[in-house]
DNA sequence: ATTAATCTTTAGATTTGTCTAAATTTTATT
DNA sequence: AATAAAATTTAGACAAATCTAAAGATTAAT
């Protein structure tokens, strides 16, 4: 079965905001497709009698497993285009995002193959994310503390390494908790404390101690941390 | 300005079939694009508005300098793209035309300009066609003897060295007539033979003597091609 | 537990590209 | 030149994907 290039958004946005933790609503889908509810109520529709969707009105929505396996094959279509950009033609990794949104639509199972193996099959792509193989299994992104990030990284904060009141009165202070997205512009070595920026906030220094308590993954879609995208 | 992958089409179709010489009528147009000759009248209208054709109701048509200029690139893309496919994904050449008319409608220029200078800026695509540069210039087609056509390009028979009722009464037994498609597979030495493989039927071989007669050109846009620039 | 606020869906319209069927224009034939 | 044939265009309809406005369902707040 073929999908249009809008129900294939529409499924890879639902797999972008399932993995993102909460339950997805009408209208986090539309804001993140740039679109109205009414419209995502009728995509439902559509994508449940095509059983990619655990879909009943009012009561919320899934992808069904089958739903699942398109929205990996988009995402490791993807992800080896964006690869490509990058390591072959020499494209900056914040410029890729568009045009493998355009790339990813392209149809022919053989050509993914085709690229996968002229990458040497590749597990991560330029932003930290990792690409599914043919049968949609990719490797877990492991989480990585603050102190090792790399520079101007945007990445989500996934843990804390501690549920001390004194450091979550800290982190609340700082505007931080778990899914905050930043970045970290500059490291001190005399302290090794951090300048970091927050997504919204003007950039801040944190000390070596809390940077440690921070673990992080990396953003889908991540940009320098002039332009937020997403 | 942008165009549709439906607005597109119908400029490379135009462009392709101007080049196949004849004055292009509404009935070529929708049987070239498989569609109906009312559907093709709607688009006309379309691309008249925007000034990419040359129309008058019921007087016939012809691209502008725009949309010449319009054809140019998206058979410059189509043809990279095919290059590419072929000469580094190792595709073959009688596999790629379908995935390139997809990869044809990606719009970022700034790709289309990397991967050129990732190929190292090919004149002829795998068919033997002519890649436009940039400013739409390329290479003019000629002609060529069966003999010299380079291994495994595709080119499209247009003329025969003879009339006599011995070579039509061979052409005719091996399917080779004017417009036929073929390719050399390979070329043997010792009595300068050839292998070739006609479209839709199994590769044979032919003789020095008959190859000799034949002359082809590479497929799609004949003879012609200036340089569209500004 | 009502009411208010919010979220979601329906109803009906719009745009793009297509279609069929009928009308119009051009061209070819007698 | 008149008429038949062919090509082209118009008129009206439809499917896909979207929109606005309004109605319906759920959730939160008093």
């Amino acid at each position: 079965m073929s999908f249009t290039e809008s129900e294939e958004n529409y499924i890879k946005s639902i797999y972008h905001l399932q993995q993102q933790g909460e339950v997805v609503s009408t209208n986090d889908l539309a804001s993140e497709l740039q679109t109205k509810p009414a419209s995502v109520t009728d995509m439902l529709k559509k994508l449940k009698a095509k059983k990619l969707l655990n879909y009943e009105r009012y009561k919320g929505f899934s992808l069904s497993d089958e739903g699942t396996r398109v929205a990996l094959g988009i995402v490791r279509k993807h992800r080896l285009w964006e690869y490509f950009l990058v390591h072959e033609l020499e494209f900056g990794w914040d410029e890729v995002h568009e045009i493998a949104e355009e790339l990813e639509h392209i149809s022919s199972p053989q050509l993914v193959e085709k690229l996968d193996n002229y990458l040497s099959h590749p597990k991560f792509d330029p932003h930290g994310d990792p690409i599914p193989d043919i049968n949609g299994r990719m490797e877990l992104r492991k989480q990585v503390n603050l102190i090792d990030l790399q520079l101007n990284c945007e990445a989500e904060v996934s843990a804390v390494g501690s549920q001390s009141t004194e450091l979550l009165e800290l982190l609340k202070h700082k505007n931080i908790g778990i899914g905050t997205v930043l970045a970290v512009l500059k490291k001190f070595t005399f302290d090794n404390s951090l300048e970091i920026k927050v997504r919204d906030f003007p950039p801040f220094s944190i000390s070596q101690q809390l940077a440690q308590t921070l673990f992080l993954k990396p953003l889908y879609g991540a940009t320098t941390v002039g332009s937020i995208s997403k």
